[in-house]
DNA sequence: CATGCTTTGTTCGATCTTCGGCGAAAGTCA
DNA sequence: TGACTTTCGCCGAAGATCGAACAAAGCATG
């Protein structure tokens, strides 16, 4: 007899995690009875979880019914807010996009105007996809700084005045309200959506800063105080003469970060404010913006180099405002990863640029918030009810 | 009800953790009826598993008795294999020492050789302890190199001839083994000792060569290839003319490692040969080597400032032969983590000396060995056999 | 020191879960 | 069309868990 592998919950993750598609297979991998699942799976359905699909392939007898998310009857989203912006997807129960939208936003007019702003852009998005909004079941956020995670309070975010300890789940009622790191959402968006079966992976951001998500064992290493990942202000060598926002110098953020490479150019005569005119000064095949990107990825490459020995990934994906120059900015990291870390370490890492869209931060957060409600134990608190 | 934390292995897990010592705290924990219990704790303790002992402090009412792991039954070996060393412990289920021994061992005689000699010493621990071997659970080995965990098979390990690929648990028989590099089982015995309500832990071992163990939410971390935690050839700056063994320059090994700061030391004139002569010389009250030694404190310093940022970890505990001189290469690696790392990742850090002795990877294997043993899928396959 | 109170631990019947066999359903294959 | 295969619901049997009742073992109190 197997331990005990089987409540409601359990069966909801094989499911979902596209495991197990029918009762027969449930009961293969789960180990309990074919009565045992089918009554646990009539529970999910009751209420209203699992869907049943016309039969499926036939193999040389009855062919079975398949099972899935009930993909009609719940709403979860996903809101991703930058410095200057806020994009939002509406998704249903298994992932997919309902709706979406995105807007100018400043997140320095402070957490009551901007969470307004998405409590009405929610509204919106539910009536676009013919929602009720008590069809929402749960709200993930991605912010641009540090974030308590267990309490969804920003931790003295720099580039967010006012959020400071902000209870921000407080500020929508009867849903559950998870908040984050914007790249530890990526990160998670990334994972689920095309590196699945890898264990550790780490998302690199290169924007305006330069941050990281950290996936270990498949789950978000969030560190001690939900700092971890921080990358930005890791010391490269060389740069003694750069000083950073954090009040040290040589940070790989003020010399490789998006607003770090728009001002050198600058400086050059090639007015550039921000990341994306970086990008757009590269892709309009200038050889100085080129060069400073490609030099900027030997500098994140010399940081990731390190994290490499350290850390032992599998994959390190990059996304990011300037990841839409990727092949100039992969060139630099690779050149230098490959060289500075261990041969065991880099024998099966693969660099490669984000496979998720610009909406990589919104797609995470809602993933963010579909796992939570799916969590086995929460999936028995609803079961059992 | 609760959903269900009540396998046998897991009432077990909950005593050899000592969240419970009484039928009644089992129940309370696990949310099982009493009688429950107490057919769980009898079937542990027919199986020789658990032990009662003498009625315990009355709270007003009939004296609960006393549960504990049976600690005369078993016996677990921890085996730590230097590059010119053996230290192995031989320890009760309880983790508690039972014998000791340390003799000198080259590594480079080859897995027979070496095998061998732990085998023959393994029965001699057993003859000092009063065990049969057939009392022999499983064992635990640390080895100086990295280390495909799942197959117990050393993976091009730089200091180990003779030892790439061998299957090393298939040489003993009737006993599970389980192999590991040396500062993973050291951070799992620190850990498991001194910070076990730590969650994210850094344990630096400081020898001949430097590297790191990591715990991640209370489990060790070893990366996608077993190579997690391989700091020795992170590059420090201003170093570029130290070159390394592993062919690139500037690894912190190279600069701040034992066998680095003995070369210099010799350069200078004094002569010393490894770690052990650096920390003689300090102990001497040798300027030179002090120095030496706390400049190679900022130099790890320096890479674990990084670290920090990116892994965001509690604590950061310092090891390995030169810990013995630890307030000076303490001084230096503190005074450059908080200089370098984000306050957030810095406020809650402790940086502090090992306080498991010289016998700490030997420990740590053993632990490792141990918690082999007591996870609740083997312990529930063991009671329902 | 007798009596009641409290907490622990065991016993045992009631209840709830799970299992597994059987038959119906729904397909394939010859 | 009939034999075979696989799925799935039904239902009695077997097993696990619970909770009430009781025994055990100490403390408190007059």
């Amino acid at each position: 007899m197997t331990p005990q592998p089987g409540s409601a919950g359990d069966v909801l993750t094989l499911i979902s995690a596209g495991s197990a598609t029918t009762r027969s297979d449930l009961a293969r991998l789960t180990g309990l009875a074919r009565s045992t699942i089918s009554q646990r799976v009539d529970a999910l359905i009751e209420r209203g979880l699992v869907e049943e699909t016309e039969s499926g392939e036939s193999t040389g007898g009855r062919p079975p019914r398949q099972l899935r998310l009930h993909t009609e009857k719940h709403a979860f989203a996903g809101v991703d807010l930058g410095a200057t912006h806020c994009r939002m997807s509406l998704m249903d129960i298994s992932g997919n996009v309902l709706a979406e939208c995105e807007d100018a936003l400043h997140i320095g007019e402070g957490p009551d105007n901007v969470l307004a702003h998405v409590d009405q852009r929610l509204d919106h998005l539910l009536g676009q996809a013919g929602r009720p909004r008590k069809a929402l079941r749960a709200l993930g956020i991605g912010v641009p700084g540090p974030v308590e995670f267990a309490t969804g309070r920003p931790n003295n975010p720099p580039i967010m005045p006012g959020w400071n300890d902000y209870p921000v789940p407080d500020y929508f009622e009867g849903v559950e309200v998870l908040v984050d790191n914007d790249v530890n959402v990526m990160a998670l968006g990334e994972h689920r959506n095309a590196y699945a079966g890898t264990s550790h992976l780490l998302f690199v951001k290169v924007g305006t800063g330069i941050g990281c998500g950290i996936m270990a064992e498949g789950k978000l290493h969030r560190g001690a105080q939900g700092s971890a990942g921080d990358i930005g202000h890791i010391r490269v060598s060389g740069h003694d003469d750069a000083g950073c926002r954090c009040g040290n110098s040589a940070c790989l953020e003020a010399v490789a970060g998006g607003a770090a490479i728009a001002r050198r150019l600058t400086e050059l005569g090639l007015p550039a404010e921000s990341g994306g005119d970086v990008v757009a000064l590269v892709q309009s095949g200038n050889t100085q913006a080129l060069r400073l990107v490609r030099e900027a990825g030997r500098l994140i490459g010399e940081v990731l180099a390190s994290l490499v020995n350290f850390f032992n990934p599998e994959v390190i994906v990059i996304g990011g405002a300037l990841s839409r120059v990727h092949e100039h900015l992969l060139a630099g990291i690779r050149e230098t990863v490959y060289r500075r870390s261990l041969p065991l370490a880099t024998n099966h890492l693969s660099i490669t640029p984000s496979r998720t869209g610009i909406n990589a931060a919104a797609l995470g957060a809602g993933i963010l918030a579909i796992e939570h409600y799916l969590s086995p134990d929460n999936i028995n608190r609803i079961v059992n009810a």
